[in-house]
DNA sequence: CCTTTACCGTTCGTCCCGAACTATACGACT
DNA sequence: AGTCGTATAGTTCGGGACGAACGGTAAAGG
């Protein structure tokens, strides 16, 4: 006996939710918070008020189901339903995905005609700072159970944030 | 004799628009979509309604000022008040910038588990397609007056572009 | 048992997005 | 002149996303 359910857009939060429930099994939504941050927050960046709206959203929708914990503070824990499995499968066995999306205040800081040289400089510092943080990361994924897919998306920031700290420094040397 | 303004949050949307207004002069909403094509939309996207929507909303809180076209379309034309370039001069001498975002669907997809390789190759076309794509620009901006600012943001692209075809050549290369 | 600190969760108003649609101008063709 | 095709120009609208602000709950230390 469930009421008609509501239908929704899958959108691209929707499946990063959906995605981490599957890879880390049934979740709150705090434990949904720690966990984009410790795997998808480099590559798909979302306010943590996220984790709770969008599990409550794809729960109305029937994609996930959520049991409530009996004692304490009585959070919902969320599940996959087998719609929600189903829906996930067929989104990532689709060959395309959207093309990537940089948004950068800092290069239009520029563009309006700010001193750039500030900017680098702040950017260069931030880059190396999650260049640390990223590998820190990896090495405590490595010992965990349970992140094997998060290695690669991680190694992929890595990669990522090399690649600005070396346009960057290219950029300061020039002038 | 105004009617009075609307307190509006001033976003990244509100300071591309700003900034392009500075600096191409007057423009109606179309060729404003036609300058954030040409220009900033590599590193701050937005649809196409944004050019229309934006100064609509800057206008209506005093940043703008618009005038209308007499016969024809009738467009309006919008210039940024002194209030606007406040504002905007305020916001670029501000030395820091927010973080720059990622949105990567593909990453999303392999996050998920989906198959690579395929994904890969779609986005090794892809950044080719763009990089060819910013070099015609290039050509054409070094060739036009008024596109002086657009030069450095063109090139940070081709860069930018550069990278990842560089990035994605080693992953397919260690499979 | 009271205070502090960390943890956990939600609400709300505004902004942003994209799909769909409409409308105007300009030729070209008959 | 009309009409057809196409490129150009502009708008509407509904729901998703965001972020500031706030509210509650638990555990630890005195």
């Amino acid at each position: 006996m469930k009421s008609n359910p509501k239908v929704i857009k899958l959108t691209g939060n929707s499946f990063a939710v959906l995605a981490l429930l599957e890879e880390f099994g049934d979740l709150t939504s705090y434990e949904i918070k720690g966990a984009m941050e410790k795997s998808i927050e480099n590559f798909w960046p979302v306010p943590h008020t996220t984790a709770y709206e969008e599990p409550a959203r794809l729960a109305a929708a029937g994609y996930l189901s959520a049991r409530q914990e009996e004692g304490g503070r009585r959070r919902r824990i969320y599940s996959v339903t087998e719609k929600g499995r189903e829906a996930l499968r067929e989104w990532s066995a689709a060959p395309t995905a959207s093309p990537p999306q940089l948004r950068d205040e800092a290069v239009l800081k520029v563009f309006a005609g700010a001193d750039p040289e500030p900017i680098r400089a702040e950017r260069e510092a931030w880059h190396r700072m999650k260049l640390a943080e990223l590998q820190g990361m990896l090495d405590e994924v490595r010992q965990a159970e349970g992140f094997e897919n998060s290695e690669p998306t991680l190694q992929a920031g890595v990669a990522y944030h090399r690649m600005w700290l070396d346009v960057l420094e290219r950029l300061g040397g020039q002038k």
